[in-house]
DNA sequence: CAGTTATATTCCTGCGTAGTTATATAGTAC
DNA sequence: GTACTATATAACTACGCAGGAATATAACTG
Protein backbone atom coordinates (compact mmCIF):
# COMPACT_ATOMS: atom_id res chain seq x y z
CA UNK A 1 0.00 0.00 0.00
CA UNK A 2 3.09 2.48 -0.10
CA UNK A 3 4.42 1.71 -3.60
CA UNK A 4 6.54 3.19 -6.00
CA UNK A 5 3.92 3.44 -8.63
CA UNK A 6 0.46 4.02 -7.41
CA UNK A 7 -2.44 0.59 -7.64
CA UNK A 8 -4.74 1.14 -10.34
CA UNK A 9 -8.25 2.25 -10.14
CA UNK A 10 -9.23 -1.17 -10.35
CA UNK A 11 -7.17 -2.83 -7.70
CA UNK A 12 -8.57 0.36 -5.52
CA UNK A 13 -11.85 -0.92 -6.56
CA UNK A 14 -11.16 -4.07 -5.44
CA UNK A 15 -9.62 -3.62 -2.15
CA UNK A 16 -11.95 -1.39 -1.22
CA UNK A 17 -14.89 -3.52 -2.18
CA UNK A 18 -13.17 -6.02 -0.19
CA UNK A 19 -13.26 -3.94 3.00
CA UNK A 20 -16.66 -3.17 2.33
CA UNK A 21 -17.67 -6.94 2.85
CA UNK A 22 -16.09 -6.46 6.63
CA UNK A 23 -17.83 -3.23 6.95
CA UNK A 24 -20.90 -4.84 8.78
CA UNK A 25 -22.08 -5.80 12.26
CA UNK A 26 -24.14 -8.54 11.69
CA UNK A 27 -21.35 -9.79 9.17
CA UNK A 28 -18.70 -9.07 11.68
CA UNK A 29 -20.67 -10.88 14.21
CA UNK A 30 -21.86 -14.15 11.83
CA UNK A 31 -17.32 -14.52 11.13
CA UNK A 32 -16.66 -14.51 14.96
CA UNK A 33 -19.33 -16.80 15.65
CA UNK A 34 -18.43 -19.38 12.82
CA UNK A 35 -14.58 -18.45 14.18
CA UNK A 36 -12.51 -21.85 13.03
CA UNK A 37 -16.03 -24.24 13.04
CA UNK A 38 -18.07 -25.17 10.71
CA UNK A 39 -21.76 -23.87 11.70
CA UNK A 40 -25.36 -24.57 10.08
CA UNK A 41 -27.56 -21.38 9.24
CA UNK A 42 -29.92 -22.66 11.20
CA UNK A 43 -27.18 -22.15 14.20
CA UNK A 44 -25.85 -18.95 13.11
CA UNK A 45 -29.41 -17.49 13.12
CA UNK A 46 -29.55 -18.74 16.53
CA UNK A 47 -26.29 -17.34 17.54
CA UNK A 48 -26.50 -14.07 15.99
CA UNK A 49 -31.05 -13.58 17.01
CA UNK A 50 -31.24 -12.15 13.90
CA UNK A 51 -33.49 -12.84 10.75
CA UNK A 52 -32.75 -15.98 8.69
CA UNK A 53 -33.15 -14.42 5.31
CA UNK A 54 -30.49 -11.91 6.73
CA UNK A 55 -28.25 -14.35 7.87
CA UNK A 56 -29.15 -16.23 4.70
CA UNK A 57 -27.83 -12.95 2.53
CA UNK A 58 -24.95 -11.90 4.24
CA UNK A 59 -23.43 -15.81 4.38
CA UNK A 60 -24.27 -15.31 0.63
CA UNK A 61 -22.11 -12.10 0.45
CA UNK A 62 -19.53 -13.42 2.93
CA UNK A 63 -19.37 -16.59 0.09
CA UNK A 64 -19.37 -14.76 -2.62
CA UNK A 65 -16.28 -12.65 -1.34
CA UNK A 66 -14.49 -16.07 -0.89
CA UNK A 67 -14.40 -15.58 2.71
CA UNK A 68 -16.18 -18.92 3.11
CA UNK A 69 -17.01 -22.28 2.42
CA UNK A 70 -19.70 -23.89 1.65
CA UNK A 71 -21.17 -27.82 2.44
CA UNK A 72 -24.48 -29.56 2.16
CA UNK A 73 -25.75 -31.94 4.40
CA UNK A 74 -29.02 -32.86 4.36
CA UNK A 75 -31.38 -29.73 4.73
CA UNK A 76 -28.61 -27.85 6.25
CA UNK A 77 -25.89 -25.78 5.09
CA UNK A 78 -23.03 -25.39 7.10
CA UNK A 79 -20.40 -22.30 6.22
CA UNK A 80 -16.43 -22.08 7.30
CA UNK A 81 -14.27 -19.38 7.37
CA UNK A 82 -11.57 -20.61 4.70
CA UNK A 83 -9.81 -17.12 4.65
CA UNK A 84 -8.36 -16.91 7.74
CA UNK A 85 -7.19 -13.17 6.84
CA UNK A 86 -10.04 -11.96 8.19
CA UNK A 87 -9.41 -12.62 11.83
CA UNK A 88 -5.64 -11.05 11.28
CA UNK A 89 -7.02 -7.74 10.14
CA UNK A 90 -9.68 -7.52 12.94
CA UNK A 91 -7.33 -7.98 15.30
CA UNK A 92 -5.50 -4.94 13.79
CA UNK A 93 -8.39 -3.13 13.63
CA UNK A 94 -8.73 -4.08 17.34
CA UNK A 95 -5.49 -3.11 18.45
CA UNK A 96 -6.01 -0.04 16.56
CA UNK A 97 -9.21 1.10 18.20
CA UNK A 98 -7.50 0.02 21.70
CA UNK A 99 -4.04 2.38 20.78
CA UNK A 100 -7.20 5.57 19.60
CA UNK A 101 -9.01 4.93 22.58
CA UNK A 102 -5.83 4.84 24.98
CA UNK A 103 -4.74 8.09 23.20
CA UNK A 104 -7.41 10.16 23.68
CA UNK A 105 -7.61 9.04 27.56
CA UNK A 106 -4.64 10.50 28.07
CA UNK A 107 -4.94 13.82 26.17
CA UNK A 108 -7.99 13.37 28.60
CA UNK A 109 -6.25 12.78 31.65
CA UNK A 110 -3.77 15.57 30.61
CA UNK A 111 -0.48 13.30 30.18
CA UNK A 112 2.31 15.25 29.37
CA UNK A 113 3.63 12.69 26.83
CA UNK A 114 0.55 12.56 24.80
CA UNK A 115 -0.30 13.02 21.60
CA UNK B 1 -11.52 -11.83 16.29
CA UNK B 2 -11.90 -15.55 17.81
CA UNK B 3 -12.42 -14.64 21.45
CA UNK B 4 -14.05 -16.91 23.80
CA UNK B 5 -16.86 -14.38 24.79
CA UNK B 6 -18.18 -12.69 21.43
CA UNK B 7 -17.47 -9.08 21.00
CA UNK B 8 -20.45 -6.59 21.94
CA UNK B 9 -22.84 -5.12 19.36
CA UNK B 10 -21.05 -2.17 20.17
CA UNK B 11 -17.44 -3.20 19.47
CA UNK B 12 -18.81 -4.88 16.15
CA UNK B 13 -20.23 -2.01 15.08
CA UNK B 14 -17.13 0.47 15.92
CA UNK B 15 -14.72 -2.25 13.71
CA UNK B 16 -17.44 -2.47 11.22
CA UNK B 17 -17.16 1.33 11.14
CA UNK B 18 -13.46 1.68 11.03
CA UNK B 19 -13.59 -0.75 7.87
CA UNK B 20 -16.46 1.21 6.35
CA UNK B 21 -14.17 4.04 6.35
CA UNK B 22 -11.43 1.94 4.18
CA UNK B 23 -14.18 0.44 1.97
CA UNK B 24 -13.67 3.31 -0.54
CA UNK B 25 -11.87 3.31 -3.40
CA UNK B 26 -11.25 6.92 -4.15
CA UNK B 27 -10.31 7.18 0.34
CA UNK B 28 -7.82 4.31 0.08
CA UNK B 29 -6.35 6.51 -3.78
CA UNK B 30 -5.63 9.44 -0.81
CA UNK B 31 -3.81 6.63 1.78
CA UNK B 32 -1.72 5.50 -0.62
CA UNK B 33 -0.92 9.18 -2.31
CA UNK B 34 0.16 10.03 1.27
CA UNK B 35 1.70 7.01 1.87
CA UNK B 36 4.63 8.31 4.85
CA UNK B 37 4.34 11.83 3.50
CA UNK B 38 2.93 14.94 4.32
CA UNK B 39 0.55 16.29 1.20
CA UNK B 40 -1.82 19.36 0.85
CA UNK B 41 -5.65 18.74 -0.14
CA UNK B 42 -4.49 20.70 -3.64
CA UNK B 43 -1.47 18.34 -3.84
CA UNK B 44 -3.97 15.18 -3.24
CA UNK B 45 -6.58 17.24 -5.49
CA UNK B 46 -4.28 16.62 -8.62
CA UNK B 47 -2.71 13.44 -7.80
CA UNK B 48 -6.37 11.76 -7.58
CA UNK B 49 -7.94 13.96 -10.40
CA UNK B 50 -10.88 13.90 -8.22
CA UNK B 51 -13.00 16.97 -7.40
CA UNK B 52 -11.60 19.21 -4.65
CA UNK B 53 -15.15 19.26 -2.57
CA UNK B 54 -14.77 15.43 -2.61
CA UNK B 55 -11.17 15.24 -1.57
CA UNK B 56 -12.05 17.35 1.11
CA UNK B 57 -14.78 15.56 2.37
CA UNK B 58 -12.85 12.20 2.11
CA UNK B 59 -9.97 13.74 4.31
CA UNK B 60 -12.85 14.87 6.76
CA UNK B 61 -13.94 11.28 7.12
CA UNK B 62 -10.34 9.96 7.39
CA UNK B 63 -9.73 12.78 10.03
CA UNK B 64 -12.10 11.92 11.80
CA UNK B 65 -11.23 8.35 11.93
CA UNK B 66 -8.72 9.16 13.25
CA UNK B 67 -6.39 7.50 10.11
CA UNK B 68 -5.13 11.27 9.87
CA UNK B 69 -3.35 14.36 11.42
CA UNK B 70 -3.82 17.96 10.23
CA UNK B 71 -1.72 20.99 9.92
CA UNK B 72 -2.56 24.08 8.35
CA UNK B 73 0.30 26.40 7.16
CA UNK B 74 -1.01 30.10 5.69
CA UNK B 75 -3.70 29.09 3.23
CA UNK B 76 -2.73 25.14 2.94
CA UNK B 77 -3.85 22.30 5.03
CA UNK B 78 -1.36 19.17 5.54
CA UNK B 79 -2.26 16.16 5.93
CA UNK B 80 -0.65 12.85 7.10
CA UNK B 81 -1.00 9.35 7.94
CA UNK B 82 -1.16 8.48 11.45
CA UNK B 83 -2.22 5.35 11.72
CA UNK B 84 -0.25 2.90 9.98
CA UNK B 85 -2.19 0.16 10.17
CA UNK B 86 -4.01 1.15 7.28
CA UNK B 87 -1.21 -0.14 4.92
CA UNK B 88 -0.85 -3.12 6.99
CA UNK B 89 -4.52 -4.17 6.28
CA UNK B 90 -4.01 -3.24 2.61
CA UNK B 91 -1.85 -5.75 2.58
CA UNK B 92 -3.03 -8.46 4.23
CA UNK B 93 -6.26 -7.24 1.35
CA UNK B 94 -3.89 -7.61 -1.15
CA UNK B 95 -1.95 -10.83 -0.23
CA UNK B 96 -5.28 -12.54 0.42
CA UNK B 97 -6.75 -11.34 -3.31
CA UNK B 98 -3.60 -12.35 -4.59
CA UNK B 99 -4.04 -15.72 -2.48
CA UNK B 100 -7.86 -16.32 -4.02
CA UNK B 101 -7.05 -15.24 -7.81
CA UNK B 102 -4.07 -18.09 -7.28
CA UNK B 103 -6.57 -20.70 -6.28
CA UNK B 104 -8.91 -19.95 -9.10
CA UNK B 105 -5.94 -19.95 -11.67
CA UNK B 106 -5.16 -23.37 -10.53
CA UNK B 107 -8.84 -24.85 -10.58
CA UNK B 108 -8.90 -23.01 -13.85
CA UNK B 109 -5.56 -25.03 -14.94
CA UNK B 110 -7.23 -28.40 -13.28
CA UNK B 111 -4.55 -28.32 -10.74
CA UNK B 112 -4.78 -31.17 -8.52
CA UNK B 113 -3.86 -29.93 -5.61
CA UNK B 114 -6.28 -27.26 -6.64
CA UNK B 115 -8.71 -26.47 -3.50
C1' DC C 1 -10.76 47.97 2.23
C1' DA C 2 -11.27 44.65 -2.34
C1' DG C 3 -9.39 40.71 -4.67
C1' DT C 4 -7.48 36.17 -4.79
C1' DT C 5 -6.37 31.51 -3.32
C1' DA C 6 -6.96 27.16 -0.56
C1' DT C 7 -10.00 24.58 1.91
C1' DA C 8 -14.44 23.42 4.00
C1' DT C 9 -19.37 23.04 3.95
C1' DT C 10 -24.10 22.95 2.21
C1' DC C 11 -27.54 21.25 -0.74
C1' DC C 12 -29.11 18.13 -3.92
C1' DT C 13 -29.38 13.75 -6.67
C1' DG C 14 -28.91 9.02 -7.35
C1' DC C 15 -27.19 4.54 -6.23
C1' DG C 16 -26.19 0.71 -3.21
C1' DT C 17 -27.68 -2.02 0.31
C1' DA C 18 -29.44 -3.70 5.14
C1' DG C 19 -33.64 -5.25 7.01
C1' DT C 20 -38.28 -7.39 6.77
C1' DT C 21 -42.07 -10.18 4.87
C1' DA C 22 -43.50 -13.40 1.94
C1' DT C 23 -42.54 -16.94 -1.16
C1' DA C 24 -39.70 -20.45 -3.50
C1' DT C 25 -36.62 -24.31 -3.49
C1' DA C 26 -34.69 -28.45 -1.83
C1' DG C 27 -34.42 -32.22 1.16
C1' DT C 28 -36.63 -35.42 4.65
C1' DA C 29 -40.35 -38.28 6.74
C1' DC C 30 -44.61 -40.47 6.37
C1' DG D 1 -48.20 -38.35 -3.24
C1' DT D 2 -48.68 -34.72 1.46
C1' DA D 3 -46.57 -32.53 5.31
C1' DC D 4 -42.70 -30.60 7.38
C1' DT D 5 -38.02 -28.47 7.89
C1' DA D 6 -33.91 -25.74 6.44
C1' DT D 7 -32.22 -22.55 3.40
C1' DA D 8 -32.44 -19.28 -0.44
C1' DT D 9 -34.58 -15.74 -3.10
C1' DA D 10 -37.78 -11.93 -4.43
C1' DA D 11 -40.07 -7.65 -3.59
C1' DC D 12 -40.27 -3.81 -1.02
C1' DT D 13 -38.88 0.03 2.15
C1' DA D 14 -35.73 3.07 4.16
C1' DC D 15 -31.45 4.91 5.10
C1' DG D 16 -26.49 6.04 4.28
C1' DC D 17 -23.43 7.96 1.50
C1' DA D 18 -20.48 9.25 -2.81
C1' DG D 19 -20.38 12.73 -6.24
C1' DG D 20 -20.97 17.40 -8.09
C1' DA D 21 -22.24 22.43 -8.11
C1' DA D 22 -22.50 26.28 -5.60
C1' DT D 23 -21.39 28.76 -1.64
C1' DA D 24 -18.98 29.82 2.66
C1' DT D 25 -14.90 30.42 5.37
C1' DA D 26 -10.25 31.56 6.21
C1' DA D 27 -5.83 33.45 5.09
C1' DC D 28 -2.85 36.04 2.24
C1' DT D 29 -1.83 40.33 -0.99
C1' DG D 30 -1.82 44.95 -2.13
Amino acid sequence: MKPRKPLSENMLEIIAQRFRVLSDPLRLNILQRLGDQERSVGELVVATGANQANVSKHLQILFRAGYLNRRKDGLQVFYQVTDSSIFEMCEIVCGSVANQLQATLDVVRGDENAE
